[in-house]
DNA sequence: TTGAAAGCGCTAACAT
DNA sequence: ATGTTAGCGCTTTCAA
């Protein structure tokens, strides 16, 4: 009630003021084995006095663990890593585990060196690293594991990995679209380089199947919402009647642009997303989208590397399917 | 180009191949005073051999600091604080210290032990509690400095603290919307128990002047989209030309309320937010609001941090205007 | 300039 | 059941 106790007290302390030796106090601290009633008692009552905790740090040297794991992001301003971010938190942190972040900030080239960093301090790390280079990354992977791997794999390697099954979700999408009397549609695309882009469209193409089962056009946009809302009119031009974009940034800016062009949502035109970031509902009409499931993507990836850190060797890939959230920005072509 | 080292080597297996002392290893990795350029040089190639790296846990124990800080918040799908932790991770990251993050889910009673447990991991904590009571604060700073508070002040204590300087925020909202004409607004208050809230509401009622500058309104509402979707009706039922809600979402809310009752924004009544989140640029109409400096907040509260784990004693209490940003939501009064 | 030795605070055999 | 001892891997006086 008044004691203000400074400069933390160390095991030794407690056991010199329980007069016992410092194992029992480590005993005592950690619940171990047997320890005399008594004995105890008094380790906790000095303990108590001192305001004495085992120090971390010093656990960890003596135990080789520390108790923490680390997230690699490139970007932590992607929405989509921040709901990672935060399921991983979550869950990690109710078996008693503490996250590390580190991010790269787009920065490939120090990706490699981040992530070796952070794993040095940690026993395990996710790593969301869609640039690095896979062979690169086979390489790193005996310094860094135990890892999983988000949104990519590494194939012949025995790590675990969680990635969105992009194809699905956009064929949920189409299938969507198609069941609404589209034949029309148009590709708003993402980044060249970028593999989900590449995987969605390839998707795409597969559906549409040369045009039998619809008329695919694929435009150049880009990843933001400003590459969405330019591309508004190019969009009309092409007489579509439904715009299945990149993600749902691009999405949200197509809904601005056409809005301003006096297009009405989905009367005219059915527009689609990907990802369901949060603003995905609140936007006017609500998006219409396919929902990464990114709290299960944390949630796995902790519950995989703790199968590691627990000795098991949890080899996996395993695909998400994005759930398709039918809402208010596509409807019937008229 | 070839071995694959694993069991990571330490500082004498290092200090065995190059034949010289633990000490003389560690001052080369350190770049540590004179060493003789020859035995430098066979450290190093030693070190590079056996691909080692300084273990940065044992470190950490010898010289007791962890070059690691941790974020304390209540929850992180706030977007507000999103981008504290983006800046300060960037911040901190940049001057060598890694960020640990440790949310509290708004269970408040936790985050006691929360904080507690995270400093002990670390050399200095960022606390972004705002519901935590002022006396347990003051009871916690001993154990918890060096520390810097986001968005709440410590009076009498010794700790740096950076807020917002909500009632500026307002005042250059309502001034705006004064110079637009507007002299009847209604306030969507946010949660009565947020501190944020009752300072905005406190700056209105005082820019009011009893009446006398404009007719203020005050609204109970939330925090979420949903709240200020849901109290569309009401404000317009007020006959109020202008709202200033309690923040960005549930300016959105309104804004998408009022769209599905045909009244038209800013034509019919202007609407204006506060905190500037990233989608507040993307509303149809983008949002009017004050921006709160998030990323000055995390790179500040490194810098004080930084200041008080040099030693010296940063003491300081910032509030941060935030900036006016006017955009398509509000327009003159009819 | 370099090395020997002690210590950071804890845990875990091994004895007793 | 408890204490003794030897580490965990590093840094840093203190001597030489």
């Amino acid at each position: 009630m008044s004691g203000r106790t400074r400069s933390t007290a160390t095991i030794s302390r407690v056991a010199e003021a329980a007069g016992v030796s410092r194992a029992t106090v480590s005993r005592v601290m950690n619940g171990r084995s047997t320890v005399a009633p008594e004995l105890a008692a008094r380790v906790l009552a000095a303990a108590e006095a001192l305001d004495y905790a085992p120090s971390p740090v010093a656990r960890s040297l003596a135990l080789g663990r520390t108790a923490t794991i680390a997230l690699i992001v490139p970007d932590l301003s992607n929405p989509m890593f921040q709901d990672v971010l935060r399921s991983l938190s979550l869950a990690a942190g109710e078996d008693g585990h503490r996250l590390l972040i580190a991010e790269s900030n787009e920065h490939v080239e120090d990706e490699e060196i981040l992530a070796i960093e952070a794993r040095r301090r940690c026993d395990g790390i996710v790593l969301a690293s869609p640039r690095l280079p896979t062979e690169d990354l086979r390489r790193l992977v005996p310094q860094l594991a135990p890892m999983v791997l988000i949104n990519r794999k590494l194939p012949g390697s025995d790590v675990p990995s969680l990635s969105v099954d992009h194809g699905a979700g956009i064929s949920d999408l189409v299938s969507h679209l198609l069941s609404l009397g589209h034949r029309k549609i148009v590709y708003l695309a993402g980044p060249p380089v970028a593999m989900s882009n590449v995987e969605r469209l390839t998707a795409l193409r597969r559906l549409s199947d040369n045009g039998r089962q619809f008329e695919l056009i694929q435009l150049a946009c880009g990843a933001m919402f400003d590459n969405g809302h330019a591309a508004a009119g190019e969009v009309m031009s092409t007489g579509a009647t439904a715009v299945v974009a990149y993600n749902d940034m691009v999405a949200f800016g197509a809904l601005s642009g056409l809005h301003e062009l006096g297009v009405s949502v989905p009367d005219q035109i059915s527009v689609t997303g990907f990802d369901d970031i949060p603003f995905a509902r609140f936007t006017t009409p609500p998006l219409t989208t396919a929902a990464v499931p990114t709290g299960t993507l944390g949630r796995q990836a902790w519950e995989h590397l703790r199968e590691q850190l627990q000795g098991h060797s949890s080899t996996q890939e395993t695909d998400f399917r994005p759930r398709l959230l039918v809402r208010g920005s596509t409807g019937r072509t008229t």
